[in-house]
DNA sequence: CAGTGGTCTAGACCACGGT
DNA sequence: CCGTGGTCTAGACCACTGT
């Protein structure tokens, strides 16, 4: 589709938007500066107003696809990401993105007491009930990434009785409508525990990457803690960033 | 200021915003759900359109700070980044959000030819000039992370004669009018080398986080490439994700 | 000078949430 | 039912770029 529908129920500017992603990823990255059409040609073209054809370019220059240049033109990015960090997605998507096949196993399941830092990360009491899982990420059948999830049970009852070997984002939409919808993250490195080497089957003096997560439903309200350790030769995380501005 | 001035330079939807961002700020962070006024109380408020004060609304929920329920409201976040990896912002000012007091020690600085890694991140031919900057970044005096920058020369001739101990993206801008505009950061662990675990003074057994940036140009042309080592002790990355939306 | 993107206005209709 | 945010229009003036 190169036309916006009209009759559509997709909104003008997210269709108008796909066009021109479409039309970003099919043009080559070589060292000419490609120019999209101005606001004004985007107006004819597509019959709509110069604020929706704005809204769609907003979009796409804060994905990193596109830049401004006051009264020059809006141009294609010759640098874009191909995976980036930024956005929240699933460990699975992720491990798509990367290229690899995602494997899963699931190492243990139990509801337990929430203590210390869990319960502060959940903003639950002490003595509630959560679910533990701990699950070992495989990518292309190889041991990537050791993960433990921790949610609140009474977010998610009978959570302990469902298959857990795909995404647990998924079930937590299709199951109990809980949406992830933002999330706070942090990154650092040490060298691996007895538990993560042997799983991970590295050597005790290869450093992992591990991650804590915080993902917070749409609400607002605590919906996930996660904690993972990565292989450090197998992981990288690439992301990227932009001035902080509006326009 | 709480109002916005109409006389001011400085757009209607960046004073708005910097108004309820300070209000935000000063809001406790208690369970209670806190909201800010409507859209079109804002424009009655302060006197400006409606579009004008989705704009304000716009950023400040890119950055976080709130959220929007349709039908409902806009509630201000209860859970809100400090500092943020998501933002472009130079490493002193990394430091200072982080608590610190930012110190810096110039280790070496040369021109040399550009090599492979680097004169494929910058986008030159491997016999091109390049300044090679080494710093050790110091929080609180204590050695936290060592930096390599690597700098296109003609892009800014004569950088070796000028005082690097300050902020080398304010350097870049006041002197060479090349504005850092976006970058493409890579994020990994390892174990230090001996010159790394010399300077940052650390045993050999401590992992480090290891950083790689590709800094563009408001042009879109690579400025600036980076590497960072990190004391994984004293250093962590923290950012936060949002869904993959429009809005 | 004409064309570009940046800012702003004053309307409009809709789907949704709560009463 | 009314108020909310979501989408959209048809204008307007400005600063900036290149010719």
């Amino acid at each position: 589709m190169t036309r916006i529908d009209k009759q559509s129920p997709i909104p003008y500017y997210i269709q108008l938007a796909n066009i021109l992603r479409r039309r970003i990823n099919a043009s080559p990255i070589s060292g000419e500066q490609i120019s999209l059409p101005s606001e004004n040609e985007l107006v004819q073209i597509h019959q709509i107003s110069r604020a929706t054809v704005r809204q769609s370019l907003k979009e796409l220059e804060r994905e990193g696809l596109i830049y401004k240049a006051k009264g020059k033109g809006t141009y294609i990015a010759k640098h874009r990401v191909r995976y980036s960090l930024n956005q929240l997605i699933s460990t699975t998507e992720d491990m798509i993105r990367r290229g690899w096949i995602p494997g899963l196993k699931v190492i243990s399941f139990k509801e337990i007491d929430a203590y210390s830092p869990i319960a502060d990360a959940l903003e639950i009491d002490e003595n509630e009930k959560v679910y533990e899982l701990c699950r070992l990420r495989l990518g292309n059948e190889e041991p990537v990434g050791l993960q433990w999830a921790y949610l609140p049970a009474k977010l998610c009852p009978g959570l302990i009785d469902l298959d857990l070997t795909a995404s647990l984002n998924r079930v937590m939409e299709d199951k109990y409508g809980v949406r992830f919808w933002s999330a706070r993250e942090f990154l650092g490195a040490r060298l691996p525990t007895k538990f993560e080497s042997k799983h991970l089957e590295i050597p005790a003096n290869l450093p992992i990457i591990y991650m804590e997560r915080v993902t917070f439903s749409s609400e607002d309200l605590p919906a996930e803690f996660l904690r993972s350790t990565w292989r450090s030769d197998r992981y990288e995380y690439e992301f990227s960033l932009t001035r902080p501005s509006s326009g």
